[in-house]
RNA sequence: GGUUUGGUAGUUCAGUUGGUUAGAAUACCUGCCUGUCACGCAGGGGGUCGCGGGUUCGAGUCCCGUCCAGACCGCCA
């Protein structure tokens, strides 16, 4: 037996017991004569003790342990003459009686510590070292959770786990397919899954009426602090069921795991918001509601004088930053540079400081105290607020007040990581017409059911008319974030062939690359509908992050390398040959 | 593909208009220390200033190129 309790198990009442632990060594204090050794695994620390009472020997193996030495010790626990309250088994220590080295260690790159002194590239090189550390371990303890809560609920609403393959076929509808060669099919091509949304359809027309699965997905697209090449869904699917089913079930489910995880309650239904009303007033399909600084239309209050910006744009609007009247000409010559960055891509900035005195702005010359009055009263500001003004074509002119909106929520913390705001969007158009290749793409995917009372335009032959479909997709937002998307879907064989028709598809292209699904909803496909969260944003905003690489364990890095593994890496030009591709063969 | 920030000791960073032997903290090593818990004290070792080129009497510092890392935009149905 290697251990008979762990670091973080020995309390007051553990007096007197002859003990054996193991663990890695965190630290060592030598004081002359008696010598801490902090002794550390998974679940604590422990402090042993030796002092000159001790055998000769064991000061001998003592003075040569260094940091991270695998150690396995027996002692006596003993009641520490100093207790430490900062940790949980602070009132004892193991007087040694024997130290077995089980493994050496040279000395880590970093300190094994909460505040480490390593930058993020030479822990991601030694990740299994990083992990060592109390906030990956607590991180993914969270993730761990989370999957326990998610399983255990939707195990008792009758949900089933169904495991779906990871080479499939490659779809080129939505983000780039990671594709693997087929050794066996010289020429063909598996794909990875970007979600396994056609098998848990087909799981629906199959009669598995509550279907769950968490699984890993992946996507050949740019990384990002929030988004790596390969992720985890909660990806759910369900039959006999129409969006309010769905929503609340889901609902239910977010609860269960902020209560349950977090012991947060939040008390009602989710507020519910349209992707319209969402674009209009926060200028983002995923809107950030902890705080207001809503986006208001100025356009008709601006338009009649002769401020020729305001004249040519489409739109003009505004919001308000309460308390802020006061900031220097510095700081907004600051803001405006900041709007002006080719990331948000506003060509300039207005504002009005309405302060106690004076209504004052950058656009005095143009307007009247009058028109600033009226502009104050239509975004509800008051005394000490700062009005700030972007104008142009409408909808890019919405998403960057939106930008300014999260940067201004930033700066002036009104964002805050442990106040959860969840909601839903819903609503989304069904399609986005594409400039380059002149044709419609399925803004969620192809699966997506049209609104019942848009069938008439879905089957137009106007193209304006189809561009205003609306689909009865939904969005589950947190914080800011995207963490879940679903929709009801297409189960019947005639629209799914006008769907595919709709995006530009040709009857055998659509039956070359979608043949199997339509041919599945010829055989008694039920109304289903389903969603998808994207698990490691789920538990990175539960644990207060921007970032969901802390939630894996093993994550990539900016540029989908694994620094650990340098992967990926060139192969064998033998390799390459079996699988006929030995013409790209390199170095 | 683009914008931007950074790369100096094992690690995290400082380094002035370009000027003597490139510093600090921490880690590491040695010695002292019987109640520490970020122990303390004294001493020591440790540098291809990412890489290549250029300007200059002289480059960590300025210029060009390149590589790597972070954030963001495009992209992500």
């Amino acid at each position: 037996m290697y251990r008979t309790h762990t670091c973080g198990e020995l309390r007051i009442s553990h007096v007197g017991e002859v003990v054996t632990l193991a663990g890695w060594v965190q630290r060592i204090r030598k004081m002359g004569g008696m010598t801490f050794i902090d002794l550390r695994d998974r679940y604590g620390i422990t402090q042993l003790t030796i002092d000159q009472g001790s055998s000769h020997e064991l000061n001998e193996i003592a003075e040569h342990l260094g940091r991270e030495f695998v150690i396995q010790i027996t002692g006596s626990v003993m009641e520490r003459s100093s207790k430490n309250n900062k940790i949980d088994t602070g009132d004892i220590e193991v007087k040694l009686s024997s130290i077995n080295i089980l493994n050496k260690s040279v000395t880590p790159p970093f300190t094994i510590e909460d505040e480490s002194d390593g930058g993020e590239d030479i822990r991601a090189k030694f990740r299994y070292l990083d992990l060592r550390r109390n906030p990956l371990k607590r991180a993914l303890e969270l993730r761990h959770r989370m999957a326990q809560e998610v399983r255990s609920f939707l195990d008792s609403q009758g949900f089933m786990e169904v495991e779906t393959p990871v080479l499939i076929k490659s779809t080129p509808e939505g983000a780039r397919d990671f594709i693997v060669p087929s050794r066996m099919n010289p020429g063909e091509f598996y794909a990875l899954p970007q979600s396994p949304q056609t098998f848990k359809q087909l799981l629906m027309v199959a009669g598995y009426d509550k279907y769950f699965q968490i699984v890993r997905c992946f996507r050949d697209e740019d990384l990002r602090a929030d988004r790596q090449p390969e992720f985890t869904q909660i990806d759910c699917e369900m039959s006999f069921v129409e969006r309010e089913d769905i929503l609340n079930t889901f609902e239910q489910m977010s609860k269960t795991l902020f209560k349950n995880v977090l012991g947060v309650n939040i008390e009602g239904a989710f507020p519910r918001i349209s992707y319209k009303d969402a674009i209009d007033k926060y200028g983002s399909d995923k809107p950030d509601i902890r705080f207001q600084m809503l986006i208001n239309d100025i356009t008709d209050l601006v338009k009649h004088s002769n401020f020729e910006v305001f004249n040519s744009a489409d739109f003009i609007g505004a919001i308000c930053v309460e308390g802020c009247a006061e900031y220097t000409r510095k700081q907004l010559d600051e803001i405006t540079a900041w709007v002006k960055r080719p990331q948000v891509g506003a060509k300039g900035l207005v504002y009005i400081r309405f302060s106690e005195s004076e209504i004052k702005s950058s656009v005095d010359k143009f307007y009247t105290p009058e028109d600033l009055k009226k502009i104050c009263e239509r975004v509800g500001a008051k005394e000490g607020d700062l009005i700030l003004i972007l104008s142009g074509e409408t909808k890019k002119t919405k998403e960057q007040l939106g930008t300014l909106r999260i940067e201004l929520g930033n700066r002036l913390n009104l964002r805050k990581s442990d106040v959860y705001a969840p909601l839903w969007v819903y609503d989304f158009p069904l399609l986005e017409w594409d400039q380059e290749s002149e044709r419609f793409y399925a803004m969620h995917h192809p699966f997506t059911a049209p609104k019942p009372e848009d069938m008439d335009k879905f089957y137009s032959s106007d193209k304006e008319q189809i561009a205003q479909v609306c689909a009865n997709a939904y969005d589950f937002v947190l914080n800011g974030t995207e963490i879940g998307g679903g929709s009801i879907r297409i189960h019947d064989a005639e629209v799914q062939k006008r769907m595919f028709s709709v995006l530009g598809f040709s009857d055998q292209e659509a039956e070359y690359k979608f043949g199997f699904i339509i041919n599945a909803f010829k055989y008694g496909a039920p109304p289903h509908g389903g969603i998808a969260f994207g698990f490691d944003r789920f538990c990175a905003l539960f644990g207060g992050q921007e970032t969901i690489r802390d939630y894996i364990a093993f994550p990539k890095n900016n540029s989908g390398r694994d620094i650990m593994l340098d992967a990926p890496s060139y192969v064998d030009e033998s390799q390459l040959d079996e699988l006929y591709l030995k013409s790209i063969a390199k170095k």
